[in-house]
DNA sequence: GATGAATGAGTCTTCATTCAT
DNA sequence: CATGAATGAAGACTCATTCAT
C-alpha cells in the first residue's frame, strides 16, 4: 500500500500536468513536487521520463477497458456492441477530462505511433474493439473498408466532441450523445 | 521580395522541422539552418518562437483556403459542396504530409485550441465550412445537431484517414476516398 | 566471521568494480548489489565511500605485503632480495588484474598522494622495501640517489610492464619478466 | 583572436581544474567560472565534456612535441637523441606542473588507453620515440625487448620523478635530473 | 544489526533570446 | 539589416547518505 500508494502518486501527478501543460510542460521536478515526493523518488518506480509516460498510460487504458467490459453485452448484435461501448467510452472521458486530455498528448507522441499500429495490425493485442468490427464487416453490417477507417468513422467523431465539450464549446448531455453515437454508426454501417 | 523571401524560407524550414520531429525537435538555431539564415535574423521577422508558429499556421491555413475555394461548386447543393471540398482537403494533405503533420502538430498545443474556438463561434472568421453547415442545418439537410458536432462528425474521421495514409497504415486512393467521403456524409445528413 | 564475510564481500565487490569502471563507475548502490547486501549495510562497516575505498586498498596491500613476504630471501645479497620482490610482485599482478587495476586507480587519487608521502617519510610505515634500498644504498651498491628516485628506477616500469600485460598490449612470460626486471636492477645498481 | 582567446581559456580552465581535482572534480560549470564564461558557452566550442578533455590533451601534446623538437639534435647517436628527449621532457614537466597532472589524470582515464594502443602499434601516428627505439633496437643498441617494455624502462622512472618532484617529495635539479636520465639509458642499453 | 525507500544537491547538456559588431 | 557568439535558466537523471521499520 505504501509502495503503491506513491508510485500511484507519481502517475496522478505526471496525468494531471501532461493533461494540462503537454508533455513538455510536465518537467520531472514539477511532477515530483506535484506528487510531494523527491525528484530522484520518481526514478526508483519508472526507469525514465518515457517510462513513466508510457506506464502511466498503460494504466489509464487498463482503467478504461475495464469500463467498457462492465455490463459489456457480449453476446447481443454489434450495433447495439458498439453503442454501449461508444457511449461507456465517451461518458468515460466527459467523467474525467484530465484522462483524455493526456490520452490526446499521448496519442501525438512518437509512443501514440507505435500503439495505433499494434492496435491496427498486431496479432497480440487483437482487442475487442478491432474484432467486433471485423466480426461486423464480415458479415456485411458495416461497409467493406480497412479498419482503420471504420476506426476513424466510428471514433474519431465522438473524440472530437469529447474535446469540444471539454473545452466547453458544447454541452453534451445524454441526448446530444445518443445521437452523435447514431451518427457514427450510420456513417460505418451498410 | 528580398524580405518575403527571407520570411518565407525561415516559415517553410519551422514547418518541415515541427512536421518531422514536433515542436521541441525545432530549436530556433536548427529553423535558422535549414532557412539558410542566421539564428539572430529569425527575430527580425518573428518576435518569439510562438508568434512564428503561429504565422506559420496561419500562412498554411490561408494556402489551404485557397485549394479548396479554387473551383468551389458556390450554387450548388449542400451535399456537392461539401464533398467537394472534403476532396480536396484530403487530397492536400495527400499531397502535402509535411503540412499535415505541421497542422496535428499545432492544434495539439495551446494555439490550438484558441484557434478552435474562433472557428466556431467567433464573428471575423466566419469562414465557408462554417456557413455551409450552418445553412445546410437550417434547411434540414443535415441533423439538427450543434455545429461542433457536425464538424467532429464531417472531418474528424478524415482527418484520422490522412494520419494513417501517411503514416503507411492505409493506402488511400480515389475509390477509397470517396466511400470515405460518402460515409462521413451520411453521418451527417438527415 | 559472520561479520568478516559480509566486511569482506563488500570491499570485494567495491574492488571489482573499481578496477573495471574506475572510481565513479562505482556507486555504493552497485556495490551494495554485487556484495548481496542493503545499501545501507555498507555504511555499518565503512563510514563513508572514501573509507571503503582506503580500507579495500590497505586490505589489498597487506594481501600483497604476505605473499611478498613469504620466502623473502632475508639474508641474502640485496641484489636477490630485489630480484624476489620485483618478480613476486609482477607475478602477483598478473594473476590478479583486477587488484592491479584497482591500485592504479587508487593511486591517481588524492588518498594514493597521502599514502606515498608515507611510504617515502612516514616513520611508523618504515617497509621492508625502502629499508632494502637504504640499506643498499649505504653499502653504496646502488646509486646515491634520494630513495624516492631509486623506487622509481627500480619499480616504475614493472609497473608499467603489468598494466600493457593486463591490456593485451605484450605478453609477458618468465623470460621477458627475467630481462625486464634485470634492466631494472640495471638502472638503480652501481 | 576572439574566438581563439576563449577556446584557449576553456582548455586551460580545463587543464587546470583537472590537474588540481581529477576529471570528476572538474564539472562543466566550474569550468566555465574560471574560464569567465557562461558554462553555454563551452559547448559552442566543444562538443561534449569528453570533447573539450580530448582536445585539450591534444593541443598539450602539440606543444610538448614541438618542444621535445626544438634542437632536437637528429643525426647524432641514439643515446644523445634520448638524453634530449628526456631531459627536455622532464624539464617541461618541471616547469609546467599543471600539464603534468592533467596528463597523469588523462592516461588513466579510457582515453588514455586507446592513445597508448595508437603509440604502440597505430601505423599513422609512429612517432619519433618509438622510431627511435626501434632504429636503437634494431642497431643493437638496445635490449632486444618489445618496444613496450623499452619505453616503460625508459619513460616510466622519469614520469615518477617528475610526479614526486612537483608533489615535492623530492628536490630535482640539474644534477639528479642528469644522474636519473642516464640511470634509465642503463637499463635499456645493451 | 540489516534493510532499502527516500532524499536533494549536483551533473551534463540544450536552447530561446539578446546584442555588439 | 544581418550576423552568430554569448548567455544562463531549465531539464533529465545520478548517487552518497540517512533513517524508519
Amino acid at each position: 500500500m505504501e509502495k503503491g500508494d506513491k508510485r500511484g502518486a507519481i502517475m496522478h501527478a505526471a496525468l494531471e500536468l501532461v493533461a494540462e501543460k503537454g508533455f513538455h510542460g510536465a518537467p520531472m521536478a514539477m511532477v515530483a513536487v506535484k506528487a510531494d515526493v523527491a525528484s530522484g523518488t520518481i526514478y526508483r518506480y519508472f526507469e525514465s521520463k518515457d517510462v513513466l509516460m508510457t506506464e502511466t498510460f498503460a494504466d489509464l487504458e487498463k482503467r478504461m477497458v475495464e469500463a467498457v467490459m462492465e455490463n459489456y453485452p457480449a453476446g447481443r448484435p454489434v450495433r447495439e456492441r458498439f453503442l454501449h461501448m461508444a457511449k461507456i467510452l465517451v461518458g468515460y472521458f466527459i467523467a474525467s477530462p484530465m484522462e483524455f486530455r493526456f490520452l490526446e498528448q499521448f496519442h501525438n507522441s512518437p509512443y501514440g505511433v507505435a500503439r495505433r499500429r499494434d492496435k491496427l495490425f498486431g496479432e497480440q493485442d487483437k482487442d475487442m474493439c478491432r474484432e467486433l468490427f471485423e466480426e461486423a464487416r464480415e458479415a456485411q453490417i458495416v461497409r467493406d473498408l480497412p479498419l482503420a477507417v471504420l476506426f476513424a468513422l466510428a471514433f474519431a467523431p465522438l473524440l472530437g466532441i469529447c474535446r469540444d465539450h471539454i473545452l466547453g464549446f458544447i454541452q453534451l448531455d445524454a441526448a446530444l450523445l445518443e445521437q452523435a453515437v447514431e451518427a457514427c454508426w450510420d456513417a460505418v454501417r451498410r
